[in-house]
DNA sequence: CATGAATGAGGCTTCATTCAT
DNA sequence: GATGAATGAAGCCTCATTCAT
């Protein structure tokens, strides 16, 4: 209902009149652009770089995002999406829960070492979760982990926070080895993995923080 | 004779090196005050921040390291090597080899969690691997993957490498953890120790790239 | 037809150069102040100075000039033509080759008193003879010349480079005695002038390093 | 008589008390080191340069001169002084007076090409003429100009002053030249003393600023 | 007195953000 | 609306001068 709601907004066609003719393309050509240098760079990057590349001006830029906050919030949102779906892509052909999975991190991992924005911000997935691409993410996670869960083939008491710290922590490693050593990180990810399967002798800590 | 009195530099305070009294107290006060505040926001501050703090002036800090990077490096060098060692301190306790190992992981994990230059700065391990703190953690994480492997209580084929890259990427987890959900690493930890036990199905796959 | 359009800039304002109808006048605003500043005070100048003298902030400054020695140099090269200029039509009114070398010396000398920045430059005519504005005084004095010498007015032997030098020598005698003995310098140029012509004892020696 | 008194300061011992002993050497060692870096990069350079080479501390040396601006003036007074010296040796072998003065000149042009503090401080003969050195250096210069207009080998009229600013202005021409083109000034120096010759058609321009 | 460490104002440059055209 | 020029607060670093040892 709500949802609907929101996209209601011609009801009320004189309020948030927007002549989206071009204006919708600038704001795609920016984040585009955004995307790409954020990728490239990091979040510190020069404003006039993605101004430059996008090919609109600075004034055009900072009226659709205020803030150089605003605009990185908005390609994090997109490309946390982009990856989480990607990956999701990657896991539903599996029949099999456990390769589902794998091949989940898999995907997730290899598309994933270019993006030094992303990698620099996954700090945000806890202290700031309500950044939509994140919890698509945490969704994809979430049905892989009940999956393989219920067929018994992950470790008793694994939960989609330790999955999704999994993958931080291995994507942060990607990014270090992928131009000395682009091999290494594979084999922390099949230690990894190997640790998640059933049949350890000792089960897990607690997380007395897990919400709920 | 000579070599001697070249110690006993009392008696010919005037020769080679003036006690300079002060001047080390200030070297300390700049390298403690700039590894607190790299620790806690990055080496991206002010200088003038760590001078404040340091209680020095701009030319008594520039004097002591020309460029901000001639200080990040002391500040890097210095904390890889104190977290290097008392990690290394809470492994040589253990008589059990993997005990060894585990306590090394929690102990290293548990006191790096605040040391943000450092994780940011890990990059480095491969990129740029004469820093020496960084050697000195690779020579404690050798003896110890040495110790568990000729015990058999180590994953055939886990190298030196591999246990390095792991403490990076959980490092990393435990950065981001710290605040909002602190017991969350450990149980990761626990995962990735059970995949270094021995007796997994699969061999981890090949290192194309390690030296040697 | 389209070349013809594309000068018919305001038919197409958004085409590729906008007028930038202030961005000209505040370009030439800080050269202007510049080159006041720099020829009252030479090129140590704050660039502070500049751009408060120009009414622009730094930003605006370093947006034209994007290192301070851009700016120096634009300045430089705009004088130097600006004096090469003057002092080449102080001379084309002469009808007499010798007169018209006179008035050169004499304008250019004039005009000249109050730069220091030119003054402190001069040191590249030689040793980095590709700025313009050199290049320019240096082809009026060629012209001066081979029209002396043609004359017979001129002493064998005399080169561009000898008259160029003259002028930087006396140049900075004029730099020196502007504010106490004012007119020094014109004895000076008499002495040399005469010098100059021809009908002296003895031939000037030799000038090996002369390039051809 | 004053000059007798001046000397006299060992009648009041217990006044201007002075253990001579190494603070003579030292300011020695300071000048001669000032001297040498003054002389090599003009006066712009870190007093720190200059204290390193002779061998003092930065305290010392501000013992001796409370500014960076009184070792440069003693420095001046010092190298101006050696200068006019060594060229008024040169011309005192000569029995002709215009020998003389062309050896002077030559002397004195040669050794001086290389002191770029001296070169940038001409400035101050007129404006500043207190400078001991100065005025010593255009004492020898009068002395010549005397011999030489009481012989009738120089042109009428011409005076210290004029005979001053020449080699002033040549010496700036030296320096220009020295490294690129290290003939050319010797040609410009032998048409300024041809011009120096008498017989010219027209006599001088006078100088009204003259003192006296 | 000598030493050289300490000081801090000031110089150049960058970049997020605002504003005139 | 779009444009890109303008703004100015920082940021890094240097160096004449002072001061504790």
């Amino acid at each position: 209902m709500l949802d609907l709601m929101a996209e209601a907004e011609p009801l009320n066609p004189a309020r948030r009149r927007a002549p989206r003719a071009d204006a919708v393309r600038n704001r795609e050509a920016i984040v585009e652009a955004a995307a790409e240098v954020l990728a490239e760079q990091g979040a510190a990057v020069d404003v006039r770089e993605i101004a430059r590349r996008s090919g609109v001006g600075m004034g055009t830029l900072y009226r659709h995002f205020p803030k150089k906050e605003d605009l990185v919030r908005t390609v994090l949102r997109r490309d946390f999406s982009q990856w989480a779906e990607s990956a999701r892509l990657a896991a539903v052909d599996a029949e099999d829960p456990w390769a589902a999975l794998a091949d989940f991190y898999q995907q997730a991992l290899t598309g994933y070492a270019r993006h030094r924005a992303i990698v620099e911000n996954l700090a945000l997935t806890w202290a700031e979760p309500d950044l939509e691409g994140i919890q698509q993410l945490r969704r994809v996670i979430e049905r892989l982990c009940a999956r393989a869960t219920a067929a018994g083939l992950l470790r008793p008491g694994v939960t989609t926070d330790d999955l999704l710290l999994l993958l931080i922590s291995l994507g942060h490693a990607v990014q270090l080895t992928d131009e000395c050593r682009p091999h290494l990180w594979t084999r922390l990810l099949h230690i990894s993995l190997d640790g998640l399967r059933p049949g350890h002798r000792a089960p897990l800590p607690a997380d007395p923080d897990q919400p709920r």
